[in-house]
DNA sequence: CGAGTGACTATTATCCGTATTAGTCACTAA
DNA sequence: TTAGTGACTAATACGGATAATAGTCACTCG
């Protein structure tokens, strides 16, 4: 369910080769320690003992590799977000962990992994379909918290849940989206328990 | 009371010197034509007949002369925003031509005037004192809408009026912000609307 | 046939010497 | 004293030659 890879279908050879996922490795190594700019095709060919045209029967460009790294970067933090949400008694909890999880972990790869995050940054700026993918799934699970506190009458149900979802969407955005979170990490301690609190007023039946 | 200039005494010579306006002028003209990097300090000082030497009796830098700029550009957003409330007959219909205006004044900044544009998004990014005066005046006026509709009954008194005027900044900070604006352009015509519904719906008592 | 590669090209990054530019200061003319 | 400047410097921008890199393809070897 959170595999974001399924769908970016931009694989050459077969998925599940062993080679795929030693570019995948050498590629998060490298490119969490040098950066996307600094390593070169030929030396993530070289750290797994195989030409650099060998890798281009894999990936399609330096590119591809790159939102496949991106793509599990931010699976991770999904899977963070999932992971605290996982025991909270009620929608309103559920809804405060996802914002604060998320915003936290985007904080904390930005501070621990600045070269990953890099990336992510310019893959939401390219829209790449990693990124889009994880802006999905966000959407996802917030749908599925507003849907249950809807059911269990904690939240109203008078406005259409669509409209609903987007608007939280939109005020999530800054802080969760990577290019937009670095402009914002001045706030980005206290803006989740302000704006959870003010979503959640806004949803209070 | 929208004189942005008056918190930024960068000045030189006596403020009310006709050379400093001319300069204003003549940095206006050429800013806004060719970019702040692009127009050097002889270009100011040839368009006004005097010699670069003497710009500098009247500013202490060519960021001064920027910053002089930017507070004229978005002192004239705060206008606009102003006359689009004058006529508003409750609180709530304030709020939302306040949102409203902010928003379409900066994305027609952005399409109209680009180089003014780029002036501000940099004068945000640096936290230049005319950006730092613009966000404080923009507070002071939500905070006045705020109080407005809690005397009227059209807004909940529960939450601390300080916090609920931080959050709805928070809300309304990526639209308004000329750094952040930039990279909401694809929702910049709905979101005032939909966050608009949002924050009030969260005030309501 | 399939795994794997060396050698090639077009494009992009990197230097590094040169030219501009921001900013200062001692000075003049009225 | 006030209004104004030419000439200077240190830092920065620019441009063009050079090097490095992404990506391809015909090829070999088992």
């Amino acid at each position: 369910m959170s595999e974001i890879e399924s769908s970016t279908p931009q694989a050459r050879g077969p998925a599940d080769h062993s080679v795929r996922e030693q570019i995948v490795e050498a590629a998060g190594e490298h490119f969490s320690h040098y950066g996307y700019e600094k390593t070169t095709v030929s030396d993530l060919a070289k750290s797994i003992g195989f030409s650099k045209a060998y890798i281009y029967k894999f990936f399609d460009s330096k590119q591809a590799i790159g939102e496949a790294i991106c793509a599990r970067t931010l699976s991770a933090i999904i899977a963070a977000v999932e992971e605290a949400m996982a025991g909270a008694p009620t929608p309103t909890e559920k809804f405060r962990r996802m914002f604060k999880t998320l915003v936290s972990t985007g904080v904390s790869l930005f501070f621990n992994d600045r070269k990953l995050y890099d990336i992510a940054a310019y893959s939401a700026g390219e829209g790449w379909p990693s990124a889009r993918a994880y802006c999905e799934r966000i959407r996802q699970i917030l749908t599925e918290v507003v849907r249950e506190g809807r059911e269990s009458g904690e939240f109203e149900r008078k406005t259409p849940l669509d409209e609903t979802v987007h608007a939280i969407d939109l005020v999530m955005q800054p802080y969760v989206n990577p290019l937009l979170l670095q402009y914002n990490l001045d706030v980005a301690d206290e803006a989740p328990v302000q704006l959870s609190n003010l979503v959640l007023r806004s949803l209070a039946p």
